[in-house]
DNA sequence: CCTTGACCTTCCAGTGACAGGAAGCTCCAT
DNA sequence: ATGGAGCTTCCTGTCACTGGAAGGTCAAGG
């Protein structure tokens, strides 16, 4: 199949899929016309590596987790170690969220929001210290 | 002051000071020697865009917070609805998160995470549809 | 047979917010 | 005079694409 048929099955852009194969993620055979020409196990693989990037796996990762894709002698704790590897750091990133979300919420809640230049948000990003 | 005291005041990298007046952020004034030279009032600009950045605050934004910082008829408002519009960026982040968080923790608990290649992580990643 | 338009190709540039590094100048202390 | 720290500019790379230009290919309709 040509690519705009492996994008449609997959759910990627065409332009996510060629840069896919950029960087040596899928390596589709070639027509002889020169277009790409997609199997169905490579159809496969491109809505796995969808469902992967849409669970927040960097790229790195979802090479990895395609090689134990294809792996059949593969170790389910290699794959259980990336995603726990993910997982922390998805819990770092909310972490992180969550305490900028909370820094934020204060001042907003702090603020009048009226046409007065007085405003407690930019007297914190000026480094006043907070009232406690 | 030298950009190397500019930066351990603020708590920025040289590197990155040099790129925020790269973008037009700050405009020190040039010693002789051809040196940036902040003053006081650079520093605490410095500062602020270090913090403004620290609650997640994208450059843009950042360039308008400093402005409204700098314009001392600003209404309160505006500042506000720069926040809000952030915080509600923040929200959209970390719902985000949380989902892939939520699919991501179903399936390491159940992967067992030995030598054997039955994996369901990979098989949700593969396109079976999960267990109920 | 010709044209139209959809689809495909490659290549180049830009995104956001920096970080790393090279080559060279300046300053201060010894 | 010299050594080293600190400063300068400029170029490249990061991550994961996205947009666009210029041009080749294919199937349908006139």
């Amino acid at each position: 199949m040509n690519i705009g048929e492996a994008a449609s099955k997959s759910g990627l852009p065409a332009k996510t899929i060629r840069y896919y194969e950029d960087i040596g993620l899928i390596r589709p055979a070639r027509a002889e016309n020169g277009y790409r020409d997609y199997a169905e196990a490579d159809a496969h693989k491109l809505a796995f590596l969808a469902r992967a990037r849409g669970l927040g796996f960097t790229i790195e990762e979802c090479r990895n987790l395609l090689s134990l894709y294809d792996d059949k002698d593969r170790a389910s704790a290699d794959v259980k170690r990336i995603a726990n590897g993910h997982l922390a750091d998805i819990d770092r990133k909310i972490d992180e969220l969550q305490s900028m979300r909370r820094t934020l919420a204060r001042l907003i809640e702090a603020c009048q929001g009226d046409h007065r230049p007085d405003c407690p948000i930019l007297e914190e990003l000026a480094g006043r210290q907070p009232a406690t």
